[in-house]
Order: structure tokens, then sequence, then C-alpha cells
RNA sequence: GCACCCUUAGCUCAGUUGGUAGAGCAACUCAUUUACACUGAGAAGGUCGCAGGUUCGAGUCCUGCAGGGUGCACCA
């Protein structure tokens, strides 16, 4: 018996040995699995693409839950013997990355980015980025990931961007992108369009103003943005309220506060009789329903009031003042006037930017988009119906199923997407100008072209993950191999920003699904059940609970009992029980390791032990990781401790089967606690195989699905 | 407003197709140079949110209600 099992066992010493060991074997590479003849050559393969982590800072819980469940699959799949493949890459996180950066820049040197300049602001970011990267990949070698790191990818490297021109040009040329002056969520404090799953609601109280536009105007109008009036074109009523019925139709002209305004009465069964005074005066400019209302009556959308700084650029008291002075300047006026009727509290949602907390401004923009309703030359079936259907085929599994229902009822309200940010970090809108002419997706050799000057949304690369890891558009063997990729685990928060984008571009580009199943995890919430945060202090750096408990330990907290789609609580008394279930087993290996192996293997015992193996299988099989993981802790201890080995002392004759208990317990732990199993099954006398790694699965495949 | 999830032991949660309720932690009693105190043995603790229904049988399926949470939409 080696020496080290004489004291407990020392997680910190031995897994950044072993990952070395791991990672210097090349075996996390499948060629090289098939080169050192560990997996056939003909074996079926098993791919998963990483879901790439923000090159914004560093990892945190939820990250160390996403790498766990993953690296089980993947060492239970290797193990299995199919050709397992498991790609690393990070996200360079546009807005996000960007924001982070100009922060620290105006905090450290007062500046913004007009004052760096594009060139300079992304060659800090670039910087920033790679520092952020290093420290990423070095988190996610410490919590185990068997990772093929020869293919690591990044999402704004030159591969991924030929990727991304590539398919732009391509839905560029179906007449599915295409640029449009629109209502966008401007963000006037970041400076930027976001996108509608980029906005938070914030729940405030607001107060709602009843007036006049001037003496003679026959109806009253209600809103919460008065200043936004000086842009009306129209008011609108319901066609069946007898109140406004004689008006609709009729024209006014008024000069509202310094401004002349032209008001049509329009009849629209969009407004809502019993709030307010039941008309609403129409801003198109300014307000994305009032936009698609003039839409259905011809009216301008041309009245443009406030800029991108969110201030006045109307003529006269209330030019250059922002929106929030000028609201008051307006009520005082209509007060003045006599044209005010009343003010009461009302509850709003105020939209805000995530990143930046910006209340949103909506602004008409040139901006590119990407329609979803638009039926697809050839296919005769719209982006929309693109994405639901191998979710409903069952092409595509989601799990846990009733996702699948928040998936539909997130599609159903898709609207077309807005692609192009007002930022510089990221991919370039692969557009180029020259007077009248255009050039899409190829950048021109000659001079006088110039390039849009706007970014790509980060979903828009990210949504071709799956095969731009593999090296598409290039037709390499990767691609042919690994696509569509077997298994996507992640957060269930990003179900319809990122999944359903993959699922869309992919359709959309290959005609095919970016992968088989969706495995969605949970939140990983602090033991009061609160969100962990920064501004709480109630982190927990997977790193410093690696350095405290281990990483194995760490990976079992994170997975037993959770199951996919719940959140759940992490406290460092769960993660320290799993400490002493590490050591537990480094002590049962002492115990069988210090006697001679001999004799007969006890039938009984073994049959028991392989109807657990079997269990154990079918539940990583269908994807019941948290119950297998429990499965083996509690036999390991309850049973194999506690029981057969204490019923084993000073007798003999059970020394063959310990051994064989212990040999497959180690393979059946290993996804779960690759370490510890690996560092005692280095100790073992005999073994069929040098790593445990790529030892063979203690039971037959059940795979049970169709 | 629409949709989805949750409600099981003091706490955190399991319970795969319906077959007399489970784990971890906490608390309680006992053991103590043991492979392991990062330990072991034992006992205690639940009318499975409420009310109906289907069934020989319901924590599990159906309906309604209540409480908690989440997502989406609207908000003039």
């Amino acid at each position: 018996m080696p020496e080290k099992f004489l004291k407990p066992y020392d997680p910190i010493a031995t897994e950044a040995r072993i990952y070395a060991e791991w990672e210097k074997s090349g075996l996390f590479n499948p060629d090289e699995c098939v080169k050192q003849g560990v997996t056939g050559v003909d074996a079926p393969p098993y791919s998963i693409v990483l879901p790439p982590p923000n090159v914004t800072g560093r990892l945190h819980m939820g990250h160390a839950l996403m790498l766990a469940v993953e690296d089980i699959f993947i060492r239970y799949k290797r193990m299995r013997g199919f050709r397992t493949l498991w790609l690393p890459g990070t996200d360079h996180a546009a807005i996000a990355t960007q924001s982070v950066v100009e922060k620290q820049i105006k905090k450290d040197e007062g500046k913004n980015r007009h004052d760096l300049g594009r060139e300079e602001l992304l060659k800090r970011i670039e910087a920033y980025a790679t520092e952020s990267h290093d420290i990423i990949v070095s988190q996610v070698k410490t919590m185990g990931a068997s990772l093929d790191w020869s293919r690591e990818a990044f999402t704004l490297d030159e591969t991924r961007t030929n990727a991304v021109r590539k398919v732009f040009k391509k839905m560029y040329d179906a007449g599915l992108i295409y640029r449009g002056l629109r209502i966008v969520n401007w963000d006037p404090k970041g400076q930027t369009t976001i996108s509608d799953d980029e906005i938070v609601y914030e729940e405030r109280t607001a107060k709602l103003y009843t007036f006049r536009y001037s003496k003679d105007f026959p109806i009253s109008v209600a809103t919460t943005r008065p200043e936004t009036k000086v842009g009306d074109v129209a008011v609108a009523v319901h066609p069946d309220d007898p109140r406004y019925k004689e008006f609709v139709g009729k024209e006014y002209e008024a000069v509202f506060c310094d401004v002349p305004i032209h008001i049509k009465i329009v009849a629209d069964k969009e407004v809502d009789p019993t709030f307010g005074t039941g008309a609403v005066g129409l801003t198109p400019a300014h307000s994305n329903t009032d936009w698609e209302m003039a839409d259905r009556h011809f009216l301008s959308h041309e009245v443009i009031v406030i800029n991108e700084y969110a201030k006045m650029t109307v003529p006269g008291r209330l030019e250059g003042k922002k929106t929030t002075e000028a609201r008051d300047i307006v009520v005082e006026w209509l007060k003045s006037e006599g044209l005010f009727e009343k003010e009461e509290d009302i509850k709003q949602n105020v939209a805000t930017a995530e990143r930046t907390g910006g209340i949103i401004e909506p602004l008409p923009k040139l901006q590119w988009f990407v329609d979803v309703n638009k039926p697809i030359h050839g296919r005769e079936k719209t982006l929309k119906e693109l994405v639901i259907e191998p979710v409903r085929s069952g092409a595509i599994k989601i799990i846990p199923d009733y996702f699948e229902k928040t998936y539909f009822h997130w599609v159903e309200n898709l609207r077309d997407w807005c692609i192009s940010r007002q930022i510089w970090y990221g991919h370039r809108v692969p557009v180029w100008y020259k007077g009248e002419d255009i050039s899409v997706g190829i950048e021109p050799k000659e001079d006088g072209w110039t390039q849009d000057e706007d970014t790509l949304d980060t979903w828009f690369s990210s949504g071709l993950w799956t095969f731009s890891t593999l090296g598409w558009p290039d037709e390499t063997d990767d691609f042919k191999n690994y696509h569509p990729t077997d298994l996507l685990e992640t957060g269930y928060d990003i179900l319809p920003f990122w999944v359903m984008r993959m699922i869309l571009m992919t359709e959309f580009t290959l005609n095919t699904i970016p992968f088989k199943t969706v495995y969605l995890h949970g939140l990983v919430r602090d033991a009061q059940g609160r969100k962990m945060s920064k501004s709480l202090g109630n982190n927990l750096d997977p790193l410093d609970i690696a350095a405290k408990f281990g990483a194995d330990a760490a990976r079992m907290a994170l997975v037993v009992g959770n199951t996919p789609g719940t959140d759940m609580r992490m406290s460092e008394d769960k993660i320290k029980g799993y400490k002493h279930f590490a050591n537990k087993l480094w002590n049962i290996a002492r115990f069988v390791l210090s006697q001679e192996r001999a004799g007969e293997i006890k039938e009984e015992l073994k049959a028991e032990f392989d109807a657990l193996a079997k269990d154990v299988t079918t539940d990583i099989e269908e994807y019941r990781v948290y119950m297998a993981a429990e499965k083996i802790y509690h036999y390991l201890w309850h049973r194999l401790a506690d029981e057969i080995i204490e019923e084993s002392k000073g007798k003999d004759g059970y020394s063959a089967t310990l051994y064989y208990i212990l040999e497959n317990s180690l393979k059946l732990l290993h996804p779960f606690m690759p370490f510890i199993t690996e560092e005692i099954w280095q100790s073992l006398p005999a073994k069929d195989s040098k790593f445990l790694m790529v030892a063979k699965w203690p039971a037959p495949a059940t795979d049970l699905r169709q």
C-alpha cells in the first residue's frame, strides 16, 4: 500500500497534478484517443460544445455547475468508448465587456470612449478580454473539465468571423436581413440600441396627467409623458366609444408649449376605452405601439422631438432640455394655460437597460433587422416556424420537458430581431457602402468603400456556436463528424435568447438542428435562497471552494439532488460534506489496498454491485445525474463502508470481492469525482487501463430511449 | 393580463411508469487510540398546501381554490 494512504486525502496537492497528467496524456482529444487505441476507429461520436463563458471577469458557481454536469456526460461517454469531443471556448460578449472596460476607464482616467477613439478603445478591451480569458481557462481546468483545449474557439476570432459574415450574407441574400427605420430601445446612458431581452422592467409609481392640447380641442387625453406631446400627430380612440365617435376623422391645429402641432382623430381598437380618458395622444416617433398605430392610419413617423441624449429638440422653451425637466415645464405651462385637468398616481413598469441601468428612450433609428415572419424562399416557412418545428417534432428534446411550453410561449411573442448595436466591440456589420452601392458579406478590394459603423448583437455570433466552433464554413472533418452535437447544457435563463437563436441560425444556415438534447440547469443561489451577486457579497468563487474543499467535493455538492430546471441552494457546509465523503473513499481504498487480493469473488455481493452499476448507468443515460451521484454516494458510504467492510473484518475470503467493488466503484464515480478516483486508480496493483479516465465503463449500455 | 413552476420531516430537497413515505444537514441518546473523528450505532421526527374527483389503491393522474416564485406581454 502506498504511503500516501496513511494520511488524510489532500485534494489540493492532488488535483492540479492529476489535471496536468491528463493534459499531458492528450486524451482529452478524441483523435488522440483513437491514435492511442483507447477509442475504436469507427466508434460513434459524442459531442458537446461548451457554452462559452463571457470574457468579462471570473467564473461563478453557475459555471461550475455547468462544467460539472457536462464533464459527467463527457467522461461517461468517453469511458463507454464513444469518440468524445467537448469543445471549449469563450464569448466576447460585446456590450457586457465594453461597458465593463468603459466604466473602468471612466473611473481611472475620467475619459469616455470618444476621447479614446475606436482603435484605442478596442485595444484596451482586447487586453482586458485576454486577461479575463486566461483567468477563466485556469478556473475551468481547476474544476477538472476534460475539454479538448487543442480546439479552443473564441466568438470573435478569425474562423468565427468568417462564419458570421457568411451567415449574414446568406440571410441578406434570402431577404431576411433588412435595414429599416424602426423604433428601437435606445439606451441614452450606454449610447446604443439594445434588444428586447436586454431590458429589465422596474415597477415605479408615475403621474398620469390629464389635459387638453388647446382650449378648442374637443377631447382630453391622459399621459405619463407630457413632454412627448409636442411630437403628437393624432389622437386615437376606440371605434365604438360613443363619447368620441363624432370627432373621428377631424383634424385640429394647436400650438402646444410653443410647438405647432397638427392632430387627427383616428379610431383604433387597440385603445382601451376604460383607461384614462379613453383617448390616446399618438407620438409615433417615441413609442412602439404609437408607431404601429400610426402605420395603420397612414400617419407620419417623422416628427422627432427627442434625441439620443434624451434631450428635447423642439424650438421654444423646451429646446435642449432633458426629458424629465421638459415634463415639469410642460405641466407648468398646461396649468398656466388652464388646459390642465388632473394628475393621479399610477403604477408603471419603466424599461431600463440591463447593463447600464439607463431608462430606455424609444427612438426611430436606422437599424439592421432579421425578419422572423417572412417565408423563406424555397422552404416556404418563416424563421419563427423553423424554430418551433424541431422542438415540436421531438427532434430536439428539452429537459425538463415542461420548458418546451415556455419555449413555445416565448417564440410566439417573437418580433423582428434587431441585430445592430452602436458599440465598437464585436463583429462589425459586414456591409460596405460607396455612394449608392452596397456590398454585403465581402469587403470590396477597391478604394472608396466604408464599412458600416455598427456592430452585431453578440447573440448573432453565439447563435452559430455549435457549427462555427467545428470549423464551418470550411467542410472540416470535425464538422462532418460532430455536428449536430449531442447535448447542449445551459441555464434555463437563456433558453429564449441563446438556445432559440442557435436553433434559428442552424436551421436557416444548415437546414438541420444544432443539438439533439437540451439539458437546462437551474440557478445556484446562496444558503438563504438569494441570488449570488457582487453587491450582496454572497458569491462563492469556485476557485476558493476548490482550494478549500477540492473540486471533486464542489462538483458533488453541485450535482447531488439538483434536478434540472430547478434552482438550488449552495453553502460551504454542503460542500464540506462531500469533502468528508472524499476522505471516506480514501480510507475505503486504504483498507482494501492494505490486504492481499486473494480468493474468490462473492457472487451475491458482486451481483448487488452490478445491479447498482446498471442502475446508475440508466440514470445517467436518462439525464438523472442528480440521482446517479446520490446512489453511488449512498452505496459507498452506507453499504460498502458501513456494512460490507465491517462485516469483512477479522474474516478471510473478502479481499477479492472488495477489490472488485473498489475497482468498479472508482469507474462509476469517476465522472462525478474525477480527481480522487483517478488518484486511487493510479495506486491499484492491477488495472485494465493506465488512466481511469479512459477505462472501460463497468456496466453495459442501457440506452432505453427510442 | 397570459403562461409556467413550486407547496413532502425543524431546514434544504429527492420520490423515473399510480402499489403501505426517503436522503443530506440540524437536533437527541450512546460508543471512542477505529481503514476513516473528515467516525460509528441507535432512536425521534411527515393527516405529502386545502377541497373534490378517477381508481381495488393517489405524494404521484384530473378539476377547483389558496400561498410562494419565475418568464412574457401591456401599461397612453
